[in-house]
RNA sequence: UGCCUUAUGGUGUAACGGUAGCACAGCAGAUUCUGAAUCUGCUUGUCUAGGUUCAAAUCCUAGUGAGGCAACCA
């Protein structure tokens, strides 16, 4: 009894919730939404957002669902382009919202019924001031706003005023529909704010139906209600609009639910930005391919550079949920992506800068098959046959001609191991007219078979990986590192400098690389580990078939790297 | 010169008035046919000042730092 495992800690969101389901709150049902807006790609800090909801969801079985909600009340920045790749992100992700798809835009006409309420009660005024007008009357932080002269319109006058809103009759920018709250609030959110402007824009899902559209502040909370949510949790810069979530859901007759909203830190990763609007940007400016170019830290980015769901799951788990604006380490998801693909990927042979090794005393024309471990973290994983011959491909990094302290591979006179076949001495360093290695002559030990290590002789403390060069398959290999070199960005050029001076340079390098034979079957998004090199993934986009295109998903820790 | 939120090792978090723990990163060592993985150990922390209490990371007050707020964006 005494030495019951400790639950496992939760986070302030999931112990409120507990409390609620504790306290048969809603019949104790959790009912979440993930509520993008289809205005851009999802990103690495929106799984953590999707991970949240849906895994609440999952957490309450089985009274509780999480709905895919598109806020979809601004038409001129979204785009079905949107709002199909993150449908295709949280599928991805591994969640579910079964039937439960929702848009915004379907409930426009209720919207516009409560908007109508609001009226009838004295809550909401139709504003002819300009928007210039509207933002000088609105006060600033120190100072309280004035009153719109239009803010005690008779109600049918603002009734007739709103329905000729809808019926088109004004231009975008000649009236507003204002909630009347309180123009002196200490809090800019309830000085009246707007509810419905003005647009004569084409939405992508209800065409040209309407020319007047909802403002997020107002849609969502009725939207929330009027899909049943018990908690609408969103991060940390709605703090401030959480009274206004509640006085409309106090304000408005006939709401399904009253669901209450909850707000946390959102995530923030070094060396890379994670806003929208610079992520356009970068898209825009050609400085990445596109949404998805594996440097992104989009979903559709980290996908196609070789992150699994899981490895990205783990992630979201590990970094916790408070409201303190953090920073988290790159590297936390490096290793969360290196601990999945260790288990689960495939062993290759690839050397990414080959150095040509004849073996001097290997028979010419003889090629033997070398059984490679699959993957040993996998004891049923089984072996596969490479062939090994006379001329080899080593990597230049396994190479050096004046070693320095501690090196442990192939130098000249030394001995190393080739991984799974024997050891090799260099004899002899060939160079071309420059002074480039262009092959290494050494001789092979037929003795050291199998990892067999004869007694008597100085251990051979390297192993290094090999391909034949007869064998070897050329193939693309794209080698991705972090797309900023600063840390922080933004933060490093300040308000007014341009983040993408930060950009790293070297952030992809693209290599011509030498590889065991065996992967030209492999197919279009499958993970690999080179081993001693780090984990690729087949490029799902540009890899044809007997054609793979690899993408570096991350380096394989390296301690004598950092050592140097 | 406002309002809201927030502050625990380098980073992210836990401890719910009673032994400051975990993960990442770092550093050592063991092990290793991947300088990986694995295993062991180590370094490093409660923003400051008061107060309440037998006892404060935890409660209170003030200060300081950080984040957010004045789109007809979300």
């Amino acid at each position: 009894m005494s030495d019951a495992p400790a639950p496992a800690p939760k986070d302030f969101i999931r112990e409120l919730i507990a409390a609620d389901v504790a306290a048969q709150r809603n019949d104790g049902w959790v009912i979440t939404r993930f509520p993008p807006e289809p205005n851009g790609y999802l990103h690495i800090g929106h799984a953590k957002s999707i991970c949240l909801n849906f895994g609440i969801a999952l957490e309450n079985a089985p009274k509780s669902r999480c709905h895919l909600r598109f806020d979809d009340t601004n038409p001129v920045k979204e785009d079905v382009e949107y709002v199909n790749s993150i449908q295709e992100d949280v599928r991805w992700l591994g969640f579910d919202w079964s039937q439960h798809l929702y848009f915004a835009s379907d409930y426009f006409e209720k919207l516009y019924g409560f908007a109508l309420q609001l009226i009838e009660k004295g809550l909401a005024y139709v504003d002819d001031q300009t928007l210039e007008q509207v933002r000088a009357n609105r006060g600033s932080l120190m100072h309280p706003g004035t009153p719109s002269p239009f803010r005690e319109r008779p109600v049918a006058e603002n009734v007739d005023l709103f329905s000729r809103m809808r019926a088109g009759e004004f231009k975008a920018g000649e009236k507003i529909l204002r909630a009347k709250i309180d123009m002196s609030s200490p809090n800019m959110n309830l000085r009246d704010p707007v509810i419905y402007r003005i647009l004569h824009a084409h939405h992508h899902r209800t065409g040209d139906a309407w020319c007047i559209y909802p403002m997020y502040d107002y849609a969502h909370p009725l939207s929330d209600a009027l899909e049943g949510i018990t908690h609408s949790l969103c991060t940390l810069e709605f703090e401030h609009h959480r009274p206004l979530y509640e006085w409309l859901i106090n304000s408005v007759d006939g709401l399904p639910s009253h669901p209450y909203q909850r707000e946390f830190a959102r995530l923030n990763l070094t060396y890379t930005v994670m806003s929208k609007r610079k992520l356009l940007g970068l898209v825009k400016a050609g400085l990445v391919s596109g949404w998805d170019d594996p440097r992104m830290p989009t979903i559709s980015g980290i996908r196609r550079r070789g992150y699994t769901p899981h490895a990205v799951r783990h992630f979201c788990e590990t970094i916790g949920l408070t409201k303190f604006a953090s920073l988290t380490e790159l590297a936390l998801l490096e290793h969360c992506v290196r601990e999945d693909l260790n288990k689960h990927s495939q062993r290759v042979y690839g050397v990414l800068r080959p150095i040509k090794v004849v073996l001097t005393n290997y028979p010419e024309g003889q090629v033997e098959q070398i059984e490679l471990v699959n993957n040993p973290e996998n004891p049923t994983g089984g072996t596969r046959p490479v062939p090994l011959s006379r001329e080899l491909y080593i990597d230049a990094d396994d190479f050096m001609e004046t070693p320095v302290a501690d090196f442990h591979r192939l130098v000249p006179g030394g001995e190393v191991r080739l991984k799974y076949a024997f050891c090799i001495t260099c004899d002899a360093v060939i160079k071309d007219a420059e002074g480039r290695i262009t092959e290494l002559r050494c001789t092979y030990d037929d003795a050291t078979r199998r990892g067999v290590k004869p007694v008597g002789r100085p251990k051979v403390k390297g192993t290094i990986h090999w391909v034949s060069a007869a064998h070897a398959v050329d193939v693309e290999v794209r080698l991705y590192d972090k797309l900023f070199v600063e840390a922080q960005p933004e933060e490093a050029a300040g308000e007014e400098g341009d983040f993408t001076q930060f950009l790293n340079p070297a952030s992809l390098e693209i290599l011509n690389a030498k590889l065991e034979p065996s992967v030209l079957a492999a197919s279009p998004g499958a993970h690999y580990q080179f081993e001693r090199v780090g984990y690729f993934f087949t490029d799902p986009k540009d890899s044809q078939p007997g054609r793979p295109v690899f993408n570096r998903t991350v380096a394989l820790k390296d301690s004598f790297a950092k050592a140097k």
